[in-house]
DNA sequence: ATCTGAATGTTGACACTGTCAACATAAAAG
DNA sequence: CTTTTATGTTGACAGTGTCAACATTCAGAT
């Protein structure tokens, strides 16, 4: 029986960020509460009130720690892969989707509600570092540098390339995560993976020039 | 003060379905609640349980008439467009763009919670007439006719080509709801109607053999 | 060390939600 | 006309997000 915590938890909204990705990993993101968050904690149910301002709030910072992450394993990916640009942006579309499949729970939270909107204007309360949230940077630069290596056409607008891009994996992961494709494989007896290599075969063979 | 409706509504699952719809529309899936609906439609809380087994039930519902809604639009982009069938599948994703802009409301529910989980096991109660809700199949169909063209691989997995448009679409019509391209087109001075413009012309390119 | 104010945690309430059981009424079947 | 079935209503229950009032602990000034 440890003694009960001091009163004054040492890192409450640490403990609830941590918390919240845990049991949204296990329950699902719809069965999501606050109080059963404060209960998982051991604190009460209105204890979370003191470290953020309501349940949007928490969601919205798990969402920045998402894109954060997002972005540092996208340029992982890029600085691991040698070769050509273009190919660093395949690598990169590889590490999105691994991304999703691994943390199904932040990629439903940083993509659904008013999605970015919140992130963004509360972005700019947490000061000048704004840049390490901004993951869909990290793919606009590749794709510029594959324009400058002459693998895309430099005369075409680089976001709308990007976007292009982005798009791209972004439905195919969710697709994924909901469960399509599996579903689809299976019903034509194959595997959700080869069905995924054969897409990405498909990705690379109409990004190079 | 029209006389209150008979103690039986004429329809009243029809009324809740286009209720749904409406409250969805004004106030956003979010907030979308069952009383809210209920007494929208003018009728006890409990009502809707006559009709619907729970609120997951209803919004299935809605989640295949979407379906079957965005199945037809994507039929009629391909009878409507003339010529080869790579560009009947450029006119379906301009379809599939529409209709995600003109019914947020559906979209948001086709592709939310178990997704199609929900939907395909509900199908099956539905008798045979399943083909009604397979909007996928309409771009297999499109793409399989490319193959025959020439205009793609025929050694290549149809469906994975599928799935790839799809997903390509489908990423670009979530990303555009929730805000991120205008967003973007914004802070680089442009629109987010020449953006889009610029990212089908890529697509067009890319997929011509 | 003590007093004082701010930070943090708790309790109890409120309005709201989805859902169910018990009841009431209308329509259909016999 | 009676009985059964379909449909709508009322009232309850547990669970939710949120707030105000209260309690406790910590930090800094005296």
């Amino acid at each position: 029986m440890a003694r009960k915590r001091s009163y004054h938890h040492p890192d409450l909204r640490q403990a609830l960020l941590e918390g919240a990705v845990r049991l949204i990993k296990e329950e699902g993101m719809r069965d999501f509460s606050l109080r059963k968050l404060a209960a998982q904690v051991g604190v009460s149910h209105a204890a979370p009130y003191r470290h953020f301002e309501n349940k949007e709030a928490i969601l919205a910072t798990l969402m920045l720690e998402g894109h954060k992450r997002l972005r540092t394993n996208l340029l992982d990916a890029r600085a691991r892969c040698p070769g050509k640009a273009v190919d660093k942006l395949m690598a990169q579309g590889r590490a999105y989707l691994e991304f999703a499949r691994k943390n199904p729970e932040y990629l439903s939270v940083m993509f659904s509600r008013e999605g970015m909107a919140a992130a963004m204007s509360m972005g700019e309360k947490l000061g000048g570092h704004q840049e390490d949230y901004d993951s869909f940077g990290v793919v606009e630069t590749t794709v510029k540098e594959c324009q400058a290596e002459g693998a895309m056409d430099p005369k075409v607008d680089a976001a709308a390339l990007s976007f292009h891009a982005w798009a791209e994996v972004h439905g195919l992961a969710l697709l994924r995560n909901e469960g399509l494709i599996a579903g689809m494989s299976e019903i034509r007896g194959g595997k959700e993976s080869s069905t995924l290599d054969a897409i990405f075969g498909i990705m690379r063979a109409r990004w190079r020039a």
